[in-house]
DNA sequence: GTCTATAGATGGATAGAC
DNA sequence: GTCTATCCATCTATAGAC
């Protein structure tokens, strides 16, 4: 792995392990196993670590929604099941996305991170726009999933898993009868 | 209005306008037109000032909730007008919460914040539950609020007024015939 | 109760060796 | 490409006058 990923990987723990306040330069830089100069020589200033950051989110957060229209047991539920992160053992987009949500408004990057939030926003809700038919009712999922988000912000982790069968099951009165099993999907590889 | 109102306000705007970063203790006591050793007679520290915002916080929440069991279109239909917030006219507790979402996750009173944000979520739960019948429609409902308070997040302010209605249209079928013309509620004042 | 002035600590960033 | 050492700005908090 490169050290500029290694860095990246250390900012998004300590940013929601510790908080933004406490990922400063020194403690990303230690963590990641280099010094400031190293890391500075990546990132040439903060903003551009957080400008990485964002980059990381857009680039993994356009990728999944790719990937939720081709999930087998559709978008919607693959959408809730992504929503509800459990962040100690994923490597990936969510925790980026937790991560980023840490410095969303925070400095100077907000513009960028604004831009990168709709950006990919827009990519999960066209995918499940394009599942469910219409708009507000893919803008209801959208919003059940940004909910179970939201959780990871006031840190309500101690919620237990959280039961996205229940969703499902709750929702199922708005998503009519396409069930994760419906067969109209054709295999593609 | 007292002081120690006023710079609570003023840190509110700050950490929705600025972010928590510079939310200083100078910018504060300015922005709230007393001094730096003003504001440090009420807050003796910047712990104080983050506990007496959430202080509020679990007051304005609590009274929410109450106010929600009894609300002429319902706990369902306030919960989700109250949660598309209009940051700027609004000095309530959608701007507290708001503003507490910014600095949750980020000092050491995270702990306190958590505990919280998870009494009064339990609050604004139990008001759902208690008009809806059962938790799992509820929750249901609560995630689709907290997913317009993550658009306060990632500062998705530019997507428009929030379609409350069309929402609740959609959510029609997972609500039955409750709709918010039901006269079962007693005028009092 | 509110102010000014200042101490003490820390963060971001630069310079230059290796 | 990575390191150490250092500078400078800024933030929290204290001391003490009014």
């Amino acid at each position: 792995m490169t050290a500029r990923d290694r860095v990246l990987d250390a900012y998004e723990s300590l940013l929601i392990e510790v908080g933004p306040a406490a990922a400063t330069l020194d403690a990303v830089s230690s963590s990641a196993g280099v010094s400031k100069g190293g890391l500075l020589y990546h990132f040439p200033s903060k903003e551009a670590l957080v400008t990485g950051l964002l980059e990381r989110l857009r680039r993994r957060g356009l990728e999944d929604a790719a990937r939720m229209r081709e999930a087998e047991d559709g978008a919607v539920a693959t959408w809730l099941r992504g929503s509800a992160p459990p962040l100690e053992s994923t490597s990936g987009l969510s925790r980026t996305y937790v991560a980023a949500l840490r410095i969303a408004g925070g400095d100077e990057a907000s513009e960028l991170a604004r831009a990168v939030f709709a950006e990919i926003d827009e990519g999960w809700f066209a995918a499940l726009r394009d599942e469910l038919g219409d708009p507000a009712r893919a803008r209801l999922v959208q919003l059940v999933g940004d909910g179970l988000y939201l959780a990871a912000v006031t840190g309500a982790e101690d919620a237990g898993p959280v039961p996205v069968d229940d969703l499902l099951a709750a929702l199922a009165p708005v998503l009519g009868r396409s069930t994760p099993s419906s067969p109209d999907v054709s295999d593609r590889d």
